[in-house]
DNA sequence: GATGAAACGTTGGCGACGCCAACAGTATCA
DNA sequence: TGATACTGTTGGCGTCGCCAACGTTTCATC
């Protein structure tokens, strides 16, 4: 049997089936759609963390914000001002604590979410169409799993 | 039962569970623990697939490296004359299409591609470390059905 | 053989994401 | 009181993915 020449697209197999590679296809995959979705929308992932976050915890400083969405303070400085221009967040002085700013989600910033949370759940479903039930709750277990390790300081 | 109020840190519970954002979380633990590793062999991810492209499947043109490892034209350019300063590759015209430059890796290439090949498998163990083989094979199983639906023109 | 279409390498640019350093202002703890 | 820590903000850096445009070269079709 003779060996067949690689088709000009094949990826190197030690790669192909090397977790860190899927994980980062599977993330540029997720992401291209994401971004998609997102952008018509005139958002991105920062954007959706952000209110989600306001949305289930209520009002908070930037720091914990930062703390809960896993975002660089600094870049949740350019976040908010991107939400606050568009009159999804307001921004106010902690009057206990005079450091802090307190973010407010306001109604149009949950009505926005909501329109993310449907895009959302569109891009979820082409992501994981080839998937089943239960198929997606084991990738969700395994990739829970592999997170808990990720324990920054 | 009183509401335990929310940890600083703790992310909104329907992003928790998205895989769309454990998807992008594992990408962003991956890339953090690959970037330190890669780093400290002076490269990055577009080095490694490049040189094991060619490892694998021998001497080809820019634009079939680009095919095979995912990575756009432009950006091959970019990797590939980092890689010639270094003295990993060579370029050299091809003869039969004067458009077309061939690729080579020299000995220091395969010699760093085996360093780099060491230090991913560092890296794969640290963060596949809380899943068992069979987790490992799961996993890879489903990420790669995932993908087979990501065919880009 | 001429002509239009396609591929190639290259340059330059853009956005998303993650991260870090530094600063002034404020709060807290010794 | 003085040292230490936290907050918001600015500015910057690197990786990755992607796109548009250009001149050159090859290929297909007439």
């Amino acid at each position: 049997m003779k060996r067949q020449p690689p088709p000009a697209d094949a990826m190197p197999s030690r790669i192909l089936e090397m977790p860190t590679w899927l994980i980062s296809r599977a993330y540029a995959y997720s992401h291209r759609l994401l971004g998609e979705g997102f952008a018509s929308a005139g958002a991105r992932g920062y954007h959706y963390r952000l209110l989600a976050a306001l949305e289930e915890f209520g009002p908070a400083s930037q720091a914990a914000l930062g703390r809960r969405t896993s975002i660089d303070r600094s870049d949740v400085v350019a976040a908010l001002n991107e939400l606050a221009g568009r009159g999804l967040v307001q921004r106010s002085p902690d009057p206990d604590d005079r450091r802090r700013n307190i973010i407010t989600i306001t109604p149009a910033g949950i009505q926005e979410l909501q329109t993310l949370d449907e895009i959302l759940v569109g891009v979820q479903d082409e992501l994981l169409a080839p998937l089943s039930a239960a198929d997606r709750a084991q990738l969700v277990e395994l990739l829970t799993r592999l997170l808990e390790r990720d324990a920054r300081p």
